[in-house]
DNA sequence: ACCGGACAACTTGTTCAACAAGCTGACATC
DNA sequence: GATGTCAGCTTGTTGAACAAGTTGTCCGGT
């Protein structure tokens, strides 16, 4: 170990402290392996943009960097691959992924079913708490010009949208579709234009499903999804 | 390397020789790193039922049998882990899945929107020819007798209902649930009370989508998911 | 008989060094 | 210009080693 510490990344994770009551049936301790930690490490690297799509991951040369063995690294890679934000090319290596406009279409595609489904018919309405809690950081967010971090409230939006449905697997979904996404925002000319115009938007829907109207907010998703959508697939296709 | 063989698995996929038209951007060559072969051999052994929901698997043991490296072995632990097939208890070892009856409710609970939706609004209506394939291989392996061959074929058949919709990710995703869905299987005391009821009801969802009532096949699925749930939930529970 | 602690055996977590397999680009050849 | 060869580099895989953590056992104290 050559104790490059390289490797204290960021926050580990939110309400992570002593004994946790436990989920359903999970894990018992939060205690994260190595791989895992690393595969944080370059997840959020990935999503900031800092390795942009198509740059490759050259094993050595990380591994000493992060302070790992080429082994532990291998594992990350795995996690990560298996997310699909990266991918291998055998005895090439492992590159940072592309997205091409279809990609786009079926991710917005997924979203669409899975999202406006939950919040046409919400199994756990108590969530839009959590949704309240999310366009409350966006705009924060915003007021400080911090644009990665309005991404990730209007991804911790969706994610609670979808948790309305009460289904831990479409949480995961959609939580995974978001992230991918983010490989695609470096293409937007400037993060200003990409999130701006979808605050609102989120605190309309957040209105109608405060308001009981599921029906119609599940609209108002569908037409954001929608317009997002055609956003995202114009910077990507004119690459 | 001990020269084993143990690795020589089966079939390597369909539909595979020579060049391919490459479906949209992936991989270019179909050859497999040894992790993904063994992980592809720990898979059908855990959807066989061969390794029970529960068991460890021993590393050191499991490499010796394989014959693969640790490490190698420790890949497919991670390929098969984030299938969450498998599970990981730190410092004491992975294990196979234990499904209880919340996963299969919530297991079931996505199918319903992914599946039914796929065929009430099918974008590919030429996928029926998959779906006809799958019948027909379901009541071959039914006459065999070979109940595991009918799940497989059962899976097919499934795939084929979300193919329609013309999402590769949504695809993954019935994919996946269904193998996961196998890990319960084995609390069913005779496979044959799992899987025969299903084959006529395949085959009338067949008919319907063949006949262009898309509305009506969905419906029927409808039923025929939330019978299939009911019988797996109900071999889970008294477990 | 019950409790808690020390301890040994074992398994997993991680690293390291080495070699085999396969890709890439440069150079030589026709 | 097209093709073949070769060296250099990266990934794929292995085996051995040690650190860290878990589990069961034994033992003395009460």
């Amino acid at each position: 170990m050559t104790g490059s510490g390289a490797l204290t990344g960021g926050a580990a994770g939110p309400a992570r402290s002593g004994l946790r009551v436990v989920g359903s049936h999970a894990e018992r301790l939060d205690r994260q392996t190595t791989a895992q930690r690393v595969a944080d490490v370059l997840r959020e690297r990935v999503m900031r943009g800092a390795l942009r799509s198509g740059t490759q991951f050259v094993e050595q040369q990380l591994a000493a960097t992060l302070g790992v063995s080429r082994n532990t690294l291998r594992e990350a890679h795995q996690i990560l691959l298996d997310e699909r934000l990266l991918v291998r090319e055998p005895h090439r290596g492992v590159f940072v992924r592309r997205l091409d406009t279809t990609d786009v279409r079926d991710i917005y595609n997924v979203r669409r079913l899975v999202e406006c489904a939950a919040l046409a018919r919400p199994a756990q309405p108590l969530g839009v708490v959590e949704m309240r809690a999310a366009v409350k950081q966006g705009r924060a967010a915003a007021r400080r010009h911090d644009w990665y971090d309005v991404g990730t409230a209007d991804v911790r939006f969706h994610v609670a949208v979808t948790a309305l449905g009460g289904s831990d697997r479409l949480d995961r979904v959609t939580r995974s579709l978001c992230a991918k996404l983010r490989l695609a925002c470096q293409f937007v000319s400037d993060a200003y234009v990409l999130h701006k115009p979808f605050l609102p938007r989120n605190a309309g829907i957040l209105d109608l499903a405060e308001g009981g109207d599921y029906a119609q907010a599940s609209e108002a998703l569908r037409t954001y999804l929608d317009e997002a959508e055609a956003v995202i697939v114009a910077a990507v296709g004119e690459v």
